[in-house]
DNA sequence: GATCAAATCGGAATAATTACTATTCAAAAA
DNA sequence: TTTTTGAATAGTAATTATTCCGATTTGATC
């Protein structure tokens, strides 16, 4: 998934193609980690004062549902990020500190005997927190 | 974990044994799923009609801080149980329909490889969403 | 029973999120 | 290019979950 690709998958489905939406998606293109809407707001203050919450709310909920965001809720909020599972399925190890992620190429659905018969599976997490090594050492600083 | 141990902690970290703490943990003990702070209120009003959300979610807090409950985040909304892994390590299926949850007996931090070296592991989930039989079964009839 | 700190109540404050209406604007049609 | 039209946005109000705070009550200790 990049910017373009996003940007093909919204035309598709017949989402109109605006300043601020390719803005956001930039955003999550650059910063490979997960943010909130306030960062968002932030991040785009600069160039657009008064972007409403509404706005940004509609849109990341929008790109969620076009599998363009992957979202995950922490610390009391919601949490974005580029979709980059769209070439392989993986999960997350996030930095309690600045949201910077890596990749844990290992899915524990696979291996989980799922113990519960009659269940419909619809979702899973698998996440690890901490904090990263560029945070460490800023602290340690 | 059951209710005495729970009322044993709480005396021995010096903190005061009410009635309201006491219903607020049989309630845990009776219910083996995910409660959140209204689902709680909701238990408790037939006998304590004012019971203020401030004591609930006091006693939340305090009750995760000495481990009798354990945490999670979902839908916007934080839930709790009564913690069940003091014995052995397990993660959980939940229901995102009545809160019902299974163990899963394979924790993936054994196995995942962590790829993200100078990282300092805090916690970690692995939970598994969807629909229990029950509800499943209430869905189709 | 008296004392005191902790627990509780009731309501106000905060923070994240959603909802609503008038206005603006991207994209397709003329 | 201009017109048209419905989607997108701004600005603000409403909602929901959670926390905070002063006044009052209560459990535990003496």
């Amino acid at each position: 998934m990049n910017v373009n690709e996003a940007i093909a998958i919204m035309k598709e489905e017949g989402h109109k193609y605006t300043d601020k939406r390719r803005d956001m998606l930039q955003l999550f293109a650059d910063e490979s980690r997960y943010l909130a809407a306030k960062d968002v707001l932030e991040a785009l203050k600069p160039t657009y004062g008064g972007m409403s919450f509404d706005t940004i709310y509609r849109n990341l909920s929008l790109f969620t549902d076009l599998g363009i965001l992957e979202a995950t809720e922490l610390d009391g909020e919601k949490r974005f990020r580029f979709n980059c599972a769209t070439t392989h399925h993986h999960h997350h190890i996030i930095c309690l500190e600045c949201g910077r992620t890596s990749h844990i190429h290992h899915c524990p659905m696979e291996a989980a005997a799922v113990s519960a018969p009659g269940f419909e599976v619809v979702d899973h997490k698998f996440e690890i927190y901490g904090y990263c090594r560029e945070c460490r050492q800023t602290e340690a600083g």
